[in-house]
DNA sequence: AACCTGGTCAACCGCTTTGCT
DNA sequence: AAGCAAAGCGGTTGACCAGGT
């Protein structure tokens, strides 16, 4: 099957740490444009970055919802219990954990909670932690408890987990939360340029094209890329014209609706009786779309 | 002060999955 | 059915920092 060079082989993009304008750039664009259309974003945007990499500068860190360290004891103890459950799974896991990116998680089970379930497997006859305490006082209310609801750590690593393998789906149809309104978006988002001053972003995405340049040439690849700025069309309109193109391009997030009343999608219920039909839950397994935590708790759990 | 070591986490990389034609 | 593009996922890497020697 052919497929087209990585994008990040090509010559000429910036690699590493991302800069402030450069968050802030892509952040007014995705924020003009609405996300999606990945590989043409840099371009449009002019970042000269890969597409992917936009991506995962997006969703890790630079979206407006997400949250940021301080991993609280119950989100500690919900990632533990999922762990459990989904296995390495982390964009599951992440999806049950408002406002924490898959990659967050996976950093924090590799250096903080995959180590203290491994020590807490080699030395089974260590004392516990204050943790799995805890989580013994909810089973002495909970008899029926089962082998698949570890009382602590390590009965967790110890015992044979059952993994539930999900099949990846691109969902298709989604629940579009309440979003937040262009103002509150900017009182979230402080660091943020203003997106009606297009023209302020404009020089500073001039020079930093032209840093660019010179990092390249510093570098001693003696080479001036073509910047991408040049052929951006990101920038080349007026205040009344981005008012204007929200949603209006590629048939993307239409931000007027972001104003005013929250606005969902009408829920299906039988979507969720289809998915759980579909996919690899027990036929038994009793569904609350509220909170993981009581789905966690639930005896139904084989 | 200089060096070493280990921890953290943002970013990268390669692969898979899905949807479209 | 096959080919391709786009998006998503999970493992890995490497830069940075703090603490220890």
């Amino acid at each position: 099957m052919g497929r087209s060079p990585c994008c990040s082989k090509q010559e000429g993009l910036n690699r590493g740490a991302w800069t402030a304008l450069e968050d802030k750039i892509l952040s007014a664009y995705i924020r003009a444009h609405g996300e999606g259309k990945w590989r043409y974003l840099p371009k449009r945007a002019g970042l000269k970055r890969c597409g992917k990499s936009c991506r995962l500068r997006w969703l890790n860190y630079l979206r407006p919802d997400i949250k940021r360290g301080n991993i609280s004891h119950d989100e500690e103890e919900l990632i533990i219990r999922l762990h459990n459950l989904l296995g390495n799974r982390w964009s599951l896991i992440a999806g049950r954990l408002p406002g924490r990116t898959d990659n967050e998680i996976k950093n924090y089970w590799n250096t903080t909670l995959g180590k203290k379930a491994k020590a807490q497997t080699s030395s089974p006859l260590a004392e516990q932690s204050p943790m799995s305490k805890s989580q013994d006082k909810k089973l002495a209310t909970k008899p029926n408890s089962t082998a698949a609801e570890p009382s602590n750590l390590a009965q967790a690593s110890a015992t044979p987990t059952q993994v539930i393998r999900t099949k990846a789906s691109r969902c298709t149809k989604v629940l579009i939360p309440a979003l937040p309104s262009l103002n509150e978006y900017h009182s979230l988002n402080s660091t943020a340029i203003d997106p009606l001053e297009p023209q302020a972003l404009q020089s500073q995405l001039q020079s930093y094209h032209q840093d660019s340049a010179k990092r390249d040439v510093r570098g001693g690849t003696e080479e001036l890329h073509e910047t991408c700025g040049q052929e951006s069309d990101f920038f080349n309109f007026s205040s009344n014209e981005f008012q204007a193109s929200h949603g209006d391009r590629n048939g993307d997030y239409n931000f007027n609706n972001m104003q005013g009343p929250v606005q969902s999608l009408p829920f299906d219920e039988t979507m969720f009786k289809d998915w759980t039909t579909n996919y690899c839950l027990e036929d038994n397994f009793n569904l609350d779309i509220e909170s993981l935590t009581f789905l966690l708790d639930s005896d139904e759990w084989p």
